[in-house]
DNA sequence: TGGTCAAAATCGAATAATTCAATTTTGGCT
DNA sequence: AGCCAAAATTGAATTATTCGATTTTGACCA
């Protein structure tokens, strides 16, 4: 028999993903455990709990009376869990870090992250600039601490935080023609997805005119999700009113990118190692550990 | 490595514990653990913290500035915790639950055992009811649903909940003369410990007088601790002002006692199977498992 | 009704984490 | 310097958790 009086914030965290998805499966993808995990997880905190929690159906999983009271807890207990962390590794932590992120994390990842870590770490003075990699990365060490930067997959260099498959993506709502110069909405050169996507169609021999070019990936992307042109995405980031597209509709394959983290040479200060590890904890894939 | 992101309620329960007790050792004893453990315990969370918490000497422990803060935060964490798993096992309990209670106990460790049990469980009339032991358990099942009692060591009857060492007991402030016939303050007859005392010296072939004789516990031991007489007490549940005395004072071994629950034969409503097991939990020494 | 299908439950094996007992180290005090 | 109580460490044994493979379940539909 298990422990009867300690729950694991690990089950609390995964009772609330599942109330939150509806779904053990789903959960299980979230958390990257596998759905038999998530469900031994359910029964070790039922049999705590004395109650069950979740009543299961094929279609989806809905909180009994007993798991709807709790499920407030379980939520109070993992944030004031999460905040007691950040608090305490925020302890003694001071000084200034200056952190410059690509464009489309800064939309999509980073904010909720950064004010994370801003609350905590109040005595830290935090300037984030956002811009193309290649820019950002010329900067390392003079403008910036901290880079989070894109690179092709397989590089390697700085701490790599994940990986992303690059996508084609197209209008949800409008069918584009595959026939012809594939119209293509990109970003302004010198830029790596750019440069991946035409040279990806010219091994393929497939022609392609550019429609759209800018320096915003916010334009870029609505110009795509109109249905007026292709584009370019990392699958992670994909806004909603994109699909992505595949080799299974004829387009060419990408290359994957990775997100790392590039450290300034020397020795960092003591907020940027605590904005480092903060970002790499709260950014990379796959289970902690 | 440890997870990073997830810190066991048993780890803040310890360091919970260390800090209210000054000692990795006492916690370790009020815990049930061994000293090592807590020691590795401190070691992990401290890892996962990413600071060090507590300021080790061979005096005393204290918190450091990061321990002080995160007290704050496992403090509320250990009793939102707690609280969760009282009322999510409290869910759908109602009814009524008459517990009777031999009287030390109603003084000592019950009343916030108590207190806890009507707070989450607000649909259950709790009737509780104190006296002795014999008369108690003559009612069970009919004026009582539950019975919590002493007994002898080794008697078994009910759910044995911990074991008590009985000992001699003096004012800590007077030294009493063994010269002479023993003069004692007890529990008026027919009781358990009175008889066991008296038994006890007999058989040493040691004199002795009653000079007080009450059915009030309070006012036995208020005349032991007056120094006027010596008393029979559980070590366990000893006030302050007593000193405890044991064959190494020329005293006759006494008999260890039992806390048993009984449940009333029959089956039980809900509301006495939720007080039983919820008492259980509470007083069984030793760890949970 | 019975078949189907997606999702949850179960099972056995491998892995990982926790605990303990024994011992060593530490830090303050005399 | 030496002593002592308390914490740290170490290695072995135990216990718990996770996974992959498979079976079972239950809502829905023909």
């Amino acid at each position: 028999m298990t422990a009867l009086r300690n729950i694991d914030i690990d089950l609390l965290r995964s009772f609330v993903t599942i109330a939150e998805l509806r779904s053990f499966t789903r959960a299980a993808a979230a958390l990257s455990r596998t759905q038999s995990t998530i469900s031994t997880q359910v029964r070790r905190l039922e049999e705590i709990a004395g109650q069950t929690l979740l009543r299961r159906s094929p279609q989806e999983v809905l909180l009994t009376r007993a798991g709807e009271d709790f499920l407030g807890y379980a939520r109070r207990i993992v944030a004031l869990h999460d905040e007691a962390l950040d608090v305490v590794r925020a302890q003694g932590v001071s000084g200034r870090v200056r952190l410059a992120v690509m464009d489309d994390y800064a939309t999509i990842v980073l904010p909720e992250t950064l004010a994370r870590f801003a609350r905590s770490h109040t005595e830290v003075e935090l300037e984030v600039t956002t811009g193309f990699t290649r820019d950002l990365m010329n900067a390392l060490g003079e403008e910036f601490d901290l880079v989070l930067a894109t690179q092709r997959a397989g590089d390697g260099r700085g701490e790599v935080l994940r990986t992303e498959r690059t996508a084609w993506a197209a209008s949800d709502r409008h069918d584009l023609s595959l026939a012809g110069p594939l119209p293509l909405a990109l970003l302004k050169a010198p830029n790596m997805y750019r440069e991946w996507a035409l040279e990806a169609l010219n091994e393929a021999g497939l022609g392609w005119r550019i429609l759209f070019s800018s320096s915003s990936i916010g334009a870029v992307e609505a110009m795509a999700a109109a249905g007026a042109a292709l584009t370019v995405v990392k699958a992670g980031t994909a806004r909603p009113g994109l699909r992505l597209l595949g080799t299974e509709h004829g387009l060419p394959a990408l290359p994957a990118s990775e997100i790392a983290l590039h450290l300034a040479p020397g020795r960092p200060g003591a907020a940027a190692r605590a904005l480092s590890s903060f970002l790499a904890e709260a950014l990379r894939e796959g289970r902690e550990s």
